[in-house]
This record gives structure tokens, C-alpha cells and sequence, in this order.
DNA sequence: TCACCTCTCTACAGCTCGTAGTACTACTAC
DNA sequence: GTAGTAGTACTACGAGCTGTAGAGAGGTGA
């Protein structure tokens, strides 16, 4: 998996916050701070989808795009590549383990007792 | 923090699997496939230590180079960092812990557990 | 028919990374 | 003391990625 550019992140951030496929127009509108072409927003989605980031599916002329996985997903994804790096499995996913927030390392712990259940 | 190119991850590797700080021409003698120019290997050192990934202090006329932080901390601050894209912290981490496999989960419980003694 | 929307293609500049040359300085062995 | 070696700093260049957008073509509604 590659990592994605700030534009990139930007228009994914407004897909995932979505539960419907937009057309680039639409994502357009919702990237408020910038003043961009629309042919910029379109280049990126279109970008986005040949990485496999986005799905898209065609409305009349215009296509419209949503997200190919959920940002959790995402997210976990991307940390697991991360531990994929080391040699050492354990010795990071001990420090990881310890650098999470009290309220995080709660919620960790609920999900590793719901796996061990089943 | 930003991610690590092919070669100067392969040097990060030579130099976390150190325990002493190495000279250009050391690294460059462990690096074996490719037949890299001594100056290739010294610009990679620079770039890495201009990032903040290695410290190298004065041996004689020659530099030394060391991580500045271990592999593990890299690794598990990849991961927060991963982890600080989402708006939906609980979700991901529910869903990373799903996805480490059983020892790991392991590892993890038993890293969770000796947090919640201290 | 004209204005507009949307698409695809192409382009370009800035940055990062792999790769290395050049020019200069200091040590080492004859 | 001179030639080679090792080391440094500086500079460079091409490839690939990303942000940005224009040009051109083909529909579509007024």
C-alpha cells in the first residue's frame, strides 16, 4: 500500500465522511478552503481509483466514487504494515502497546478478549 | 515523520541490527547486492541524519552513524501516526486488534495486562 | 445553436530518492 | 615529500509522485 499526498487524504476524508458515492463535482463543493479546478478534483479521483482507493460506478455521463474500504480499515491496514517492518514483532507491538492512551489500551483490551471468546 | 526510501531503509536495517555506530564505509561494505559508489552511501547517511533518523558524531576526520531511536520506537510510532488519521480511533484499533494474528494478540494482551499493574 | 457539464489526455513544476561525480583535505607508506 | 587512500562537502541529474490545471471532445437542456 502507498501512502496518500495531502490533496489525496483531503478527498478521501470527504468520501469516507460520506455514506453515498459523489461525483467529482460534488466533492468539489464539499473542499472548501481551496479554490481548485475541477479538473483537478477530477484528476485526483481518477487517481485515487487506479490505486485502488476508490470504486467508482457510472450516473449517466458522470461517475460517481466511494470509498473501496472503510477508513478503519485503512488505518489498520497501514499499522499493520508499519509492524510488518520490523524484525521484531513483539518488542514493537510491546511499545505500542504501552505508548497508547489509557482510554485506547481499554478499548484494545475489549477487542482481544471478544477474539479470545469466540 | 515521513517515510524511508528503499535504500535508506535497507541502511536504517544495517545500522538497527548495529550495536555500534558505523562509518560510511562500513555500512557501504555491508550493503551486499547492489554496487553502490562510496558516495552514494555517504549522501543516503546525510539525508537519514538530516531527518532526525540518525545522530553521528566525529571519529577522526570520518562520521559515525547510529539510529536515533530504535527500530521497535519506529515502528510503533508509524503506527500511532497511522493511527492518528482516523477520526474513529476505537473502530481502528478494534479492527487492527482483529487483524494481528493469535500470538500476536498475544503479546499484546500480556503488554496490556503488565500497563494495568503498574 | 449556444452554453454548460463531464470526460479523457496531456502537461508541468516541485519534491523526494537513488545514484554519483568533483573538488578539497588529511593521513599513510614508501 | 609524493602518491595513493579515505573522508568530507557540495552539486547534479533522472525517475516517480503529487498538486494543479488546460485543451479538446462529446453530450444536454434552453
Amino acid at each position: 500500500m502507498k501512502g496518500l499526498g495531502e490533496l489525496e487524504r483531503t478527498i478521501m476524508d470527504i468520501l469516507w465522511a460520506q455514506n453515498s458515492p459523489l461525483t467529482a463535482r460534488e466533492v468539489g463543493r464539499l473542499i472548501e478552503d481551496r479554490d481548485l479546478a475541477p479538473t483537478t478534483v477530477m484528476t485526483v479521483l481518477d487517481r485515487l481509483s487506479r490505486k485502488g482507493f476508490l470504486d467508482r460506478t457510472r450516473d449517466g455521463r458522470a461517475w460517481r466514487y466511494q470509498p473501496a474500504a472503510s477508513r478503519d480499515a485503512y488505518v489498520a491496514e497501514l499499522m499493520l504494515e508499519a509492524l510488518d517492518m520490523t524484525g521484531d514483532r513483539d518488542a514493537a507491538l510491546t511499545r505500542f502497546a504501552r505508548a497508547v492512551s489509557g482510554s485506547e489500551a481499554e478499548i484494545l483490551r475489549k477487542a482481544l478478549t471478544e477474539l479470545e471468546e469466540q
